[in-house]
DNA sequence: GCCAATATGACAGTATACTGTCAATAAGGG
DNA sequence: CCCTTATTGACAGTATACTGTCATATTGGC
């Protein structure tokens, strides 16, 4: 691996580098991880987490909300929902408050999918988390919550445009 | 945010769960932080990536190798060598022990770029540190590195076709 | 030395996410 | 009520990373 660690880094600050160019290879291994557990219910990582996002919402919004709430631009939003909306796992609605921007609805075949994701997503997690320090993960969610927050003001909410 | 948690998911699992979707987020931050330091120089995050692995190769070597060191797959790798070797920061060389894979290496105005950009990281890094507990870093870090490995099995090391 | 297995680059195609821009709608201040 | 501002979707283009496939070069077993 290639630490960055050069002159002028705080013991931090190349602590920090290690953990950043660290995210990069883990994200790429959960994006392909997703892939291969997504791909049996004919979806793909992207495609499942936009169903989750829309499984969470306490109402039905709009995509530009959902891609807010997901962190991504809505226009990246927007494909995936068009694709989840033609594949009817996803289903606009109108929007009364909107005559624009329908709201982003499950179907039944939505949620039979979602359901099928979680359980397969269950066992592979736990299977993952064995043998970890819950106590470690927490401080790790912990490091990556508060890095987003700091990156959020500048970058991690992609300016809407 | 979306927990994604479940009935069936252990008190580790869940944490995971949570970690895995946080990952995702600050990866995407990361990137745009990335974009925003190199883009005065003149590169992407990506590219600066490739150049850095370059630079912190013992020995020239070829495109595969750059690869398989970054996680990613030689065709990625390949485009992003392409486009820095156009640009001049990258040169191919004569490999003597394999006819067809040339080594790639670092340039004059290679090395000045990555010197600028880490010019730039190097504080920005120190100031994103700056508050963060460096053992809760350190303990992100293995966690992070952990996965990885557990990953790594399936998908970390992308088959090389 | 030969032949199968492996490594590498090249080429083509797809998915994801970005920026930039525009028009339409909604919300809010005066 | 009007007008500026913000929100939203639509459309176009780019960057990154993937899979799949092929030809060529190297390596290692026999």
């Amino acid at each position: 691996m290639h630490p960055l660690r050069y002159a002028g880094h705080s013991r931090a600050g190349s602590r920090l580098t290690d953990f950043i160019l660290r995210t990069f290879r883990v994200n790429g291994a959960l994006i392909a991880a997703g892939d291969r557990l997504a791909r049996p219910i004919g979806l793909t990582a992207a495609r499942w987490q936009v169903l989750g996002s829309v499984a969470g919402l306490p109402q039905p919004a709009p995509v530009a909300h959902v891609a807010r709430e997901m962190g991504l631009t809505r226009q990246s939003v927007q494909r995936l929902v068009d694709h989840l909306a033609e594949e009817g796992l996803l289903a606009y609605q109108e929007n009364p408050h909107h005559k624009r921007a329908p709201v982003v609805v499950m179907t039944t075949r939505g949620r039979k999918a979602f359901g099928g994701l979680t359980a397969r997503q269950v066992p592979w997690v736990n299977d993952l988390a064995r043998g970890l320090s819950t106590r470690e993960i927490e401080t790790a969610v912990r490091v990556l919550r508060q890095i987003e927050e700091r990156l959020a003001p500048a970058t991690a909410t992609p300016v809407q445009r």
